[in-house]
DNA sequence: TTGTAAGCGTTATCAC
DNA sequence: GTGATAACGCTTACAA
């Protein structure tokens, strides 16, 4: 490996001379510059980022923890993110929790070792109890629910209401009877529990008593949008409109739907979350809620540069919540 | 931040000690390691990645260098690579390139690529004259097309052979009217030309008559694909068979054709190419390859830390092709 | 079984 | 404008 002081001697220069010309420092003569450029040119140096980072005490990497980065609404915050790290001078390096509590608390152990200046990470399973778990001598930043208790940084979504928009939007054309997929009103508080309350919540508002056979537990995963619709059809529960707590399984429930011989939006209506790139291209199109993810990742960046610049062990946790819009499209057009 | 030597100092030993308990070396008593874990614990020591990738010349991060993580077969692929990175230690740091030619050669150049033991490039631009840009003496592996005339190691898939299942499957099944959606004969050899080629080959070998008209030029992307559709019948071209070049042009070509009243696979067969997870919850779900996603990465792997263990400046590239197979689902199915 | 010394490649400081 | 020196925190040899 060619060396700055192999370089220097080269270029009949010192070290110093050589690493001032490199991070283009002034007052280097313009002589001293090409001869130190021709010199890297030359034996093709490259300068070691490792020895960089030791006397900088900093690597300009950021971790990203996601559940699982081939879940389009994963890839979509990952790409924001990376394009954002870019613009802001910072690679990042993605780590993949697998969407368990356990996957979680190891990328929040690991990060300090690893070689991060910090860590975004989008937190599906960690819950209140869990506030301790979070570094304090570290920046985190938390993409996902409040984490209560804690002096943990976190940007959310507007989960109660976007999903009360999604409600009214669902009973103002004609629906009562509204199968909520992945909706849950028990166990850790999270975008399942959240959404299902914006929901509840609305439908009272709107005179609509809700029916408990209508709450449809699954996961967040396409496969189990189709199962459940399966599922549900099969033990003879009608209804009239699908609200899907996520757009990926949106997708799994039209497939259902297709598979039971139902239309949308002709027999049911169905609504989704997130916005992925690919609700305007279903079919029919999905009617969604757009949560602000471009808002939101250039949130947690402000937040995280924040804590890098002033890595306060103290200190108010930020929030930050983003700007939700509905979006309509054909699956409830009719 | 806690240093190794104020670990030693508050543990009554010397660094050196430290260092062998914390990477596991023997020759260590009980008591002395008891000692140091405990003055770890209380200090909440962390060794320096930094300093440790200094001594080691190396990082445990490779990068990935990929067109565009939001797109579904990016993102799919990536997934792939940070799983099996993590099953063989590593690291992923994520970069996207933009589908451009620059980003990709940016990818290359970067010196960034300093802090990585080595970069695995989905490339989608680069060709033949591009062999000189890839570094001989730092480890790439190409996930694409072959890079003709450089000692490049490379990854690819069945391009030609898999394009040729699918006209096979699609001629068998009636069609005689193929619109190639992405199809290109011209310019760069990459996936397009290549799966075109397939195609055409395998028509002619059928005694069809390819026309040039359905030939259809779009980019991958979906969006695309639902324009080219709008574009082909509002020319007044007529075709009984829609082949996307990828699953997520077939996306698009599935939300256009429904845009025009037409129904898959009534009117249309249509197929993919990459069996991207979404594939099967498409309504009509849809035909495609799959191009063994799983063996290219791990082949990508082997490739890598074989470069890694023995960085041979010369050496013959290594080429590895992944097992295509022709996965038939209702878009193709009447 | 443990400690000493040296140096990995870079850059901040300050003198020239 | 340029260069000598001294770290940054860790680990490889070798000595004890």
């Amino acid at each position: 490996m060619v060396t700055m002081s192999e370089v220097a001697k080269a270029a009949g220069v010192s070290a110093m001379t050589v690493s001032n010309v490199i991070n283009g420092h002034p007052y280097v003569s313009d002589e001293t510059r090409l001869k130190v450029t021709e010199a890297i040119g030359r034996l093709g140096y490259r300068v070691n980022v490792a020895a960089r980072n030791l006397r900088a005490g900093s690597t300009g990497v950021i971790g990203l923890a996601v559940p699982d980065i081939d879940q389009p609404y994963c890839a979509e915050l990952a790409g924001l993110v990376i394009a954002e790290a870019g613009r802001r001078g910072y690679q990042v390096a993605v780590e993949q929790t697998g969407a368990s509590r356990e996957g979680e608390i190891n990328a929040l152990a690991q990060s300090r070792l690893r070689m991060y200046d910090g860590l975004i990470i989008s937190t599906v399973r960690l819950g209140d109890a869990d506030a301790p778990t979070f570094p304090t001598d570290f920046p985190v930043v938390a993409l996902g629910e409040r984490i209560h208790g804690g002096a943990v940084d976190h940007v959310s979504m507007a989960n109660f209401e976007g999903a009360g928009d999604v409600t009214r939007h669902l009973v103002e054309r004609g629906c009562r009877r509204i199968a909520v997929f992945g909706g849950r009103t028990h166990g850790e508080e999270g975008a399942a529990t959240l959404r299902t309350a914006g929901h509840l919540a609305a439908l009272r508002e709107a005179g609509v008593e809700p029916r408990d056979e209508l709450l449809v537990p699954c996961v967040f995963a396409t496969e189990a949008g189709a199962a459940a619709v399966r599922q549900l059809t099969g033990a003879g529960v009608a209804f009239d409109a699908a609200m899907c707590l996520t757009d990926s399984l949106a997708v799994g429930v039209l497939r259902g739907l297709a598979d039971r011989g139902l239309t949308v939006p002709g027999d049911v209506l169905v609504t989704g979350f997130d916005d992925i790139g690919l609700a305007a291209y279903t079919v029919p199109s999905l009617t969604t809620v757009a949560p602000g993810h471009t808002e939101m990742v250039a949130a947690a960046f402000d937040m995280l540069l924040a804590r890098l610049l002033a890595p306060r062990r103290e200190g108010r946790a930020r929030e930050f919540t983003g700007p939700h819009r509905l979006v309509v499209r054909e699956s409830t057009t009719r």
